[in-house]
DNA sequence: TTCGTTTTGGAACGTTTATTCCATTTCACA
DNA sequence: TGTGAAATGGAATAAACGTTCCAAAACGAA
């Protein structure tokens, strides 16, 4: 890491407490660029599969260790509650930014007024979740991408 | 688990060893049951949502484990090639049994010639893994069963 | 019952892990 | 330039872990 281990046990205290402080953090930049990628007024469609294209090269590529959410989703969240906190409260959000935007998309008539935008946005939280792990098991980025454009068909 | 350390190490060799037949054997009963759900010849819609509720009332109640699958993707397939061998071969056959399935379908009208039957398997595939995270980590049957319902829409 | 094979409980070993102690060095700034 | 705070390297500790050793017990077939 660059430091010495004392360095850090005087600052965070003990293991624990640094990983949720990273946690923390990761999870408020991740939201960062959630809003800032979707305040993007192209059509939601094309703002989507950017997002998950990008999504999907930015963590397939060399020896990546993976989306931090998911993996601590998977290991840590059943055995401790701060992370399982930490989880819900990031899916959320997730889903929050996303149902809005999709509301404005509904309003502008890129999508259907039939659809339920707060159902939808759970969906492509889901379909996120379901990509991170694929992305770390297997790593094979065309398939990815082409399931992300069929997960995105539900908008039409 | 009901044996001593002894035995185990005497059958098994080492934990490594042991972790990768219980996964074989899980992988081998998981197929079983899939090909077995698949095989009603109830709509596949139905079926679908059958498997879907099904996995997540049996993941949920209690203190599931989670899939097995799933943990060991996260937890172990980036680090060691056997495990990701076994979770590859896995995915390809849920994806294969489901495309037959779908294309069964087809043929008898159930859901549109305009459908990618091999798309649509990846794609339900990869809803299970979302789905599986979430249930590990969340563990809110209601949403995730609507979840399934919205995912199972592409299949009309 | 006997004999060879399994199974078992428990001690023992070496390694890794999380953490602390401590003496020394580095650094910011007065 | 000196001083107090922060950072560092390295030894030290205690617990957990994976594994092996061993002697005793249980078991199954002859």
């Amino acid at each position: 890491l660059g430091v010495s281990r004392q360095s850090l046990y005087d600052t965070y205290g003990d293991k624990q407490a640094l990983y949720q402080s990273a946690l923390k953090r990761y999870l408020a930049r991740a939201i960062d660029g959630l809003r800032r990628k979707l305040e993007d007024p192209a059509p939601v469609r094309q703002v989507l599969t950017e997002l998950f294209d990008r999504m999907i090269a930015g963590n397939c590529e060399g020896q990546s260790p993976g989306c931090f959410m998911v993996n601590s989703m998977v290991e840590q969240a059943p055995h401790d509650a701060d992370t399982r906190a930490l989880a819900v409260a990031h899916a959320r959000e997730v889903e929050a930014l996303f149902a809005s935007r999709l509301s404005a998309a509904q309003r502008k008539g890129e999508i259907a007024a039939s659809k339920d935008p707060v159902a939808l946005a759970r969906f492509l939280y889901n379909t996120i979740l379901g990509t991170a792990v694929a992305i770390r098991a297997f790593g094979d980025q065309d398939s990815l991408r082409q399931n992300a454009r069929m997960a995105l068909q539900l908008l039409d």
